[in-house]
DNA sequence: CTGAAAGCGCTTACAG
DNA sequence: CTGAAAGCGCTTACAG
């Protein structure tokens, strides 16, 4: 009988069936299972014959015929570049928090991973069909233009790196947070500062490099733009560009300290000083920004400037949903000016007072 | 006219708009729009009058109704365990590959996050409702039992901690990964060799501690079970269990090396070391497993055993599509075998030499 | 308190 | 080569 098997097992159940087994309509089953506000209408005993009556066919509401009907999935969006190159801790970060308050919310997340923001723009209209309620832009870089988002649905974006018509942006104090961390690497003594930046004509570079130059302003020390080394935002980004900077300034006078645009350039950076036996802090301090993982879990432990990720992304969720209720209720509105979240400054050992005796970049082949 | 413009834009353009605009049937759009086979019945003059409408309309095809009209989400599932206290490296490594692999196949994937195993079993079904086309179960801790896992879906494992019927589990060879660890470490004059365990009585552990036990037996180590130390799967837990044994050893003589069941723990583990002033790798060395970013961005790096972690979330991808293809050909047969990735031995800093002379467990109060 | 009808937007046979 | 019909499984008004 593998054939009358396969239509007993080849089918879900759905309201229909329960209906049939409990001896009512697909209607009454389903106001007893899927709808709350509506399930006071049956008499007791007739829940309770449709409840039994589920629960021997196993029955699931189907989530594509319900999204039809309400046109509401139930599903959160998320899109981000994550490189090929193994994982973001960036990206991971903000995710983390992303799905928690969508779980609180009882939402599904699905991730739209892209390569890269320019080229993949129109990969995010397809996204916008249906499957999900509303999207979560993580760091995006969309030049401005028009018809460059889809209208039908809502958006709210993280560390936007351009201004986006109608879309929320949540973002964190990086001038201040940069600026903190300045200041602390200027009470310690140091003066040569240098920073390795993220790419430049960035939102958030810019930001930080702001802040960079008013705690270098405020401190008397003068700008010195040899010191301003731009990098790609991963750990081979800081690696590759701190290497190239020491061979290219060997014999010269090492910087007292590196102010990186994220934990992960810091990393490399490290990485790069511990290849040509600089010590860290005992020669040269480094400090990240971000607090991800990798700062926690660097030896030493890296300073940094925390932004608090996981909040940012569940304070995404929530102002997402809000979008989302919105749309069902025109001529209300709702403020779309950014949710700023402050930074802390955290200090760790990578970090030290200056040293006694000034270094110089070593002479390496 | 804040009504009529709300009516224009207030809802996404339909076949059967389209089918309007061009003077066809909402078929013959579908036809030429969304069906790759059938487009070729659509004479050349039509098509194009055809595209040029949805173009103008800004159509997309809805995906809660193709589902529906199809029973295919295009749509994978991912259901994994994620802490509350941040990145799990091993998920985030996994969910890499998963998520390149799925967006090769043009199919989308949804991230379901469970808080344990366990309790909530029950919410795995809830996930198979039709908006997903199968599940990937990232290390599931499920206890065998009928009625465990909905019908109807596709599953595929990784790294499963028990049998699941009908699941093709995805794992490596982590009794031989281990062995090879543990006979490097021999190699290297190591004869006291802790192995701090993942969580007993599931699969993973057991097999790392099966070739831990094969590699001492084969260089004529006694097993002595003081050097078992179980650990929760997290640098806390590493850092946690082996601050505890310190303490409670403490006089005693020191183990060569410490040999930990993934990589947090082993960055647990050295901190830990740290913590009472003890280097790695003078004094003691210490291995991980799984070459997650976290043994790569430690200082020292640490060595493990390396799992192809991306690779492995790729292939449970091609195993669940062709789950999901087989579905629809009833009477074939797909076979259920364990899909076994080699492991790799990843020599670096944090393992050296014995030390000549013994150490002691620090006296620290 | 309950049911019959219509519709969400798409696709898959079936007719012409 | 093209269209009218029926259906995917659910929900939301509307009748009784």
């Amino acid at each position: 009988m593998p054939t009358s098997k396969q239509s007993k097992h080849g089918r879900a159940a759905t309201l229909a069936d329960v209906g049939r087994a409990a001896g009512v309509s697909a209607m009454a089953a389903s106001a007893v299972l899927n709808s709350a506000r509506t399930s006071s209408r049956i008499s007791a005993e007739t829940r309770d014959r449709i409840v039994k009556a589920a629960a021997k066919l196993h029955y699931r509401p189907n989530a594509a015929a319900r999204a039809l009907a309400n046109r509401r999935m139930k599903t959160l969006g998320v899109a981000a570049v994550i490189g090929e190159s193994g994982v973001n801790h960036y990206f991971m970060e903000v995710l983390n928090g992303v799905l928690a308050a969508a779980a609180r919310h009882e939402q599904n997340t699905t991730v739209f991973t892209l390569h890269d923001w320019t080229r993949d723009t129109v990969r995010l209209h397809g996204f916008c069909d249906g499957r999900i309620d509303g999207l979560i832009l993580i760091a995006p870089v969309l030049l401005p233009g028009k018809g460059l988002l889809p209208t039908h649905t809502p958006f709210v974006s993280i560390h936007a790196n351009s201004q986006l018509p109608h879309v929320v942006n949540v973002e964190s104090d990086e001038e201040r947070g940069a600026w903190e961390m300045v200041r602390h690497l200027v009470a310690q003594g140091h003066r040569r500062i240098m920073h390795l930046t993220g790419p430049s004509g960035l939102l958030g570079p810019e930001r930080r490099i702001a802040g960079y130059r008013r705690a270098l302003a405020s401190a008397r020390i003068p700008f010195d733009p040899q010191l301003l080394v731009p990098a790609v935002y991963t750990a081979e980004g800081g690696r590759d560009a701190l290497r190239h900077w020491l061979k290219k300034h060997a014999g010269k006078l090492l910087p007292h300290a590196v102010f990186c645009a994220n934990d992960s350039i810091a990393i490399g950076c490290m990485e790069a000083l511990a290849e040509v036996g600089l010590r860290v802090p005992d020669d040269i301090s480094v400090a990240g920004f971000d607090d991800t993982l990798a700062a926690r879990t660097s030896v030493p432990q890296l300073a940094t400037v925390r932004q608090p990720l996981p909040a940012m992304g569940a304070e995404a969720v929530e102002l997402l949903l809000a979008r989302i209720a919105h749309q069902n209720e025109p001529g209300s509105v709702i403020p779309d000016s950014p949710v700023i979240f402050p930074t802390e400054l955290v200090v760790r050992a990578s970090v030290g007072p200056r040293p006694v005796v000034e270094r110089l970049v070593p002479l390496v082949r």
